[in-house]
DNA sequence: CTGAAAGCGCTTACAG
DNA sequence: CTGAAAGCGCTTACAG
């Protein structure tokens, strides 16, 4: 690679040395702010750092302390608006914790994130958080787990692997989400959207489940409509269930973008939801609130969980961690219109 | 910071070495795909390698070579689809050039992106491509420029730096937008959204002011409803354009998210898009086609524009670049049903 | 085709 | 409180 054009060698800590008429080792120790230097000395240092432009050299510090401060930030998916809102919650906590981060995003690539998990590895990134690619298995992570590179699992969990995972509490969340559906009156309710091999999705599902049964209200697989995880996805699935013998009075979808989806398509065919149907969604993304109508959903509080991610990772690379943890974060219910519940009286939903 | 639990010295070429009977140089040699080495040669040193769990140190070899494949990748806004699009973009990008990102997203905070600069030249980015921060100074900028850093800029223009820049062409894409409304019989139509303060706005608004001169239609400051570029802003404009003396017939908006808000707000006051109003973004945004009713936008080729920031970068980076480049990609019209072409009878729309 | 040597820019005991 | 020395893991002319 050239050098950067016009540009000689640059100033390193010697030529402040010299400059200042001091040793590198004073140089270098009013770098880091040692209180072993005499102000007068460390002034004199600092205006030679400042006359001569000098700009510090991390990769040669890193190389010498044996440890960097970078860390790998592997998003399984960053168009994906739950994602991205992820990648700022754990972008934000790196920078706070004095980190920088290294993004790669697989795209739901499984060989993309072996080959991206090799190459943070060589670049001596201080660890890893990562969204796994879907079909992601704890075999393919072992090479890397633990003892080679601290590494925390997030939003997804990878079955089998003794990875730290942080992630929402899917399964209360969901209860939560249905039970306030059956308050409203619903009893005929469908979940929408996401595949059983994933692992969030039997999370979420079962948190239906719970619920429905508490309530003794059917919960066969004939109410659940698989698809992809997307507002196509969502399109899908209720259009599926509208073709079913017996129509669900309500949804609740895998996440905010199946809901969303869900909701065009409804509206599309008349339906309109928050008034003929319910629809709830999961994760809270920016865009709910802005649905027309607004989405109910579960906050999965996103950026937190992100930002969590980073501290259980860092507690990893201090080796101040108790080793393996898993953060199952609390979710919280945002009631808005899609559900029916501002406007709509129970009475009138019972009998639907 | 404590070394990774239970591991020793890591293993480095010249354990390579006498492990494979030959000198570092050789290793080095090999792991460069040299054809100096003789095949025996480099199988050898391969199998210990192999054997041995070697992984290359990059941030040594970065210190040896004076380089590093780092570029960094500043992003404005990363909640926002538009940039986190932008973002997916250039990360492939950069990778396919055999580089590794590292990202910050500054959330239009000028000072965070200052202090992010400064880490980066700290860290020896080979280079930096960023969307700058609203209010971004070419004076701001200024210190990093151009010799210390190859630098690119894309999708919001700084006045008054020469740094090489890699945006959509604004003024035309809007232009034939607001040609394709007035084909359809719309005569009062307004701008939603951004402000004035913003190249793109104002870029987009000369788009707009064109195509209404052309047609010899109406096209003062009254018909320019300001907002923040959100789903929000776009309600707050629509809503004060409701307001006025001559409701507009159509409406061009600053981008996606403003004219999605805008659309829903139109809903909820049972106004249809797409019969009793049109309404166009700019950006198609993943959510674009997904909005109810799929909503009319210019296709800014967000993806391809950042893999081709990341291009220039690299020209630059190389020394092979023409030093300065602007770069105005070209858009595409993409009609939906937010404009009401495809369903709505020219004339119905002439007597609105 | 391969090896010995120098050096990239730092940090860190160790002396003094 | 400050300096001299060693060394982190590579690459790259230069010899041979």
């Amino acid at each position: 690679m050239a050098e950067p054009r016009g540009s000689r060698r640059p100033t390193t800590i010697v030529d402040i040395a010299r400059a200042a008429g001091v040793s590198k080792s004073t140089v270098s120790l009013v770098l880091k702010a040692s209180p072993l230097i005499k102000a007068e000395t460390r002034e004199r240092v600092e205006r030679a750092i400042e006359q001569l432009g000098y700009v510090y050299n991390r990769g040669a510090a890193s190389l010498r302390t044996a440890s960097t401060s970078f860390v790998g930030m592997i998003i399984s998916d960053l168009m994906n608006p739950f994602f991205a809102e992820l990648a700022v919650g754990i972008e934000d906590a790196i920078y706070k914790l004095g980190y920088v981060p290294i993004l790669a995003n697989t795209n739901e690539d499984a060989e993309r994130q072996a080959n991206v998990l090799k190459t943070m590895r060589e670049y001596g990134v201080a660890g890893i958080i990562m969204s796994p690619a879907r079909g992601t298995t704890a075999w393919s992570l072992a090479e890397f787990a633990g003892v080679t590179m601290p590494m925390v699992i997030t939003m997804r969990r990878v079955e089998g692997s003794e990875l730290s995972y942080v992630g929402p509490d899917n399964r209360s969340g969901a209860r939560e989400a249905v039970e306030h559906l059956i308050r409203l009156g619903h009893r005929d309710i469908a979940f929408l959207g996401g595949f059983a091999t994933m692992t969030t999705q039997r999370e979420r599902i079962s948190g239906y489940r719970d619920a429905m049964a508490h309530a003794g209200l059917r919960h066969d697989d004939e109410l659940v409509f698989e698809s992809m995880p997307t507002r196509a996805g969502g399109r899908e699935a209720v259009e599926a269930s509208l073709k079913s013998a017996r129509r669900p009075t309500a949804y609740i979808c895998y996440n905010d973008i199946v809901a969303i989806g869900a909701s065009h398509a409804l509206a599309e065919r008349g339906i309109v939801v928050g008034k003929d149907v319910g629809v709830v969604g999961f994760d809270d993304i920016a865009e709910a609130q802005h649905n027309a109508p607004p989405l109910t959903t579960v906050d999965a509080h996103t950026k937190a969980l992100g930002a969590y991610a980073a501290n259980v990772l860092m507690a990893q690379i201090n080796g101040t961690s108790p080793g393996f943890v898993e953060y199952f974060g609390s979710t919280k219910l945002v009631i808005r219109q899609s559900c029916g519940a501002s406007h709509v009286p129970v009475r009138e939903r019972i009998s639907a």
